[in-house]
DNA sequence: AAAATATACTTGTTTATGCAAGGATTCCTT
DNA sequence: AAGGAATCCTTGCATAAACAAGTATATTTT
């Protein structure tokens, strides 16, 4: 069997990254639409903290797959723009503990329903059961590059 | 039908991203691994000179889908490292001319091997109709999302 | 030919990533 | 209890992206 020659667009990788690239650009111009102060990286330690209040920035990295030094910065940004809160373990002082403030409590509705949307228009059309599909292939490459 | 409730690590827009991110460091991790001073972003760029050497800034911004500030500061980066040139077009003035250097030339076929090789890990043990739902799938959401 | 418009590219600013290296605090070992 | 290792986080440095605004050159309009 021949193999064909290599040709950046027709590879996954391309596909890949331009579909995820337009996807995540997507999403942050209808943030911006909404006068919603947030990037698709910050929603995504929203979400995070919706599901579970309080956690550590070790535990955001390793539930992002993002490293360390990543989240913490980004954790400055949101502090800055009044998304979260950073304090210290009473216990174990290396530790911080990171917090939803009121206002991103109060916005949690919009924001998801933001990123339902989105997430909606990428797949408008697509059958389910491909789509389905398309979804497992991507878990298999994760696991196969993680 | 009521609709499931918004999980993020289930959605295609996280699955796409960490899939596109896990696919694109472990491209860099190679090439850095062989002493390949390339990163994937540059890779796409060297492809699209693969195809058709001697491109406007324009033209490779256009293919690689990013805007022109991206292009033009990934070129500095570029030159920089030897991998390309750029010369003034000799009719017009505002256009740059994108050209191949001797060096990335002689790289071509162990850059293109490292990226095939990249793409075999993340897609190993996937059904091959099954990929190509996928493919189809992320073309879909492209065009959705263009 | 001068003015307006379009095209190609660059610069400025903010955000985010990856890797390496450096603190600080806690835990473990002896 | 002291020394060393482990854990959690931050800082430094380089790369890249998006958007807005600016510059230079070419083209079109009047």
């Amino acid at each position: 069997m021949k193999k064909k020659a290599y040709r950046l667009e027709d590879s996954l990788g391309y596909k890949l990254f331009q579909a995820s690239r337009l996807m995540t650009n997507t999403l942050n111009r209808h943030f911006k639409k909404h006068n919603f102060l947030l990037t698709h990286e910050q929603w995504q330690i929203l979400s995070r903290l919706y599901e579970k209040d309080g956690q550590t920035q070790n535990e955001l990295a390793r539930l992002n797959e993002k490293d360390e030094p990543s989240v913490s910065r980004l954790i400055d940004n949101m502090i800055k723009r009044g998304l979260i809160d950073r304090k210290a373990h009473p216990q174990d002082k290396r530790i911080n503990l990171i917090y939803l403030t009121e206002y991103s409590k109060r916005m949690e509705k919009d924001y998801t329903a933001l990123a339902a949307q989105t997430i909606q228009e990428a797949a408008f059309g697509v059958d389910e059961k491909e789509l389905a599909i398309c979804l497992k292939v991507l878990d298999k490459v994760r696991v196969n590059l993680k």
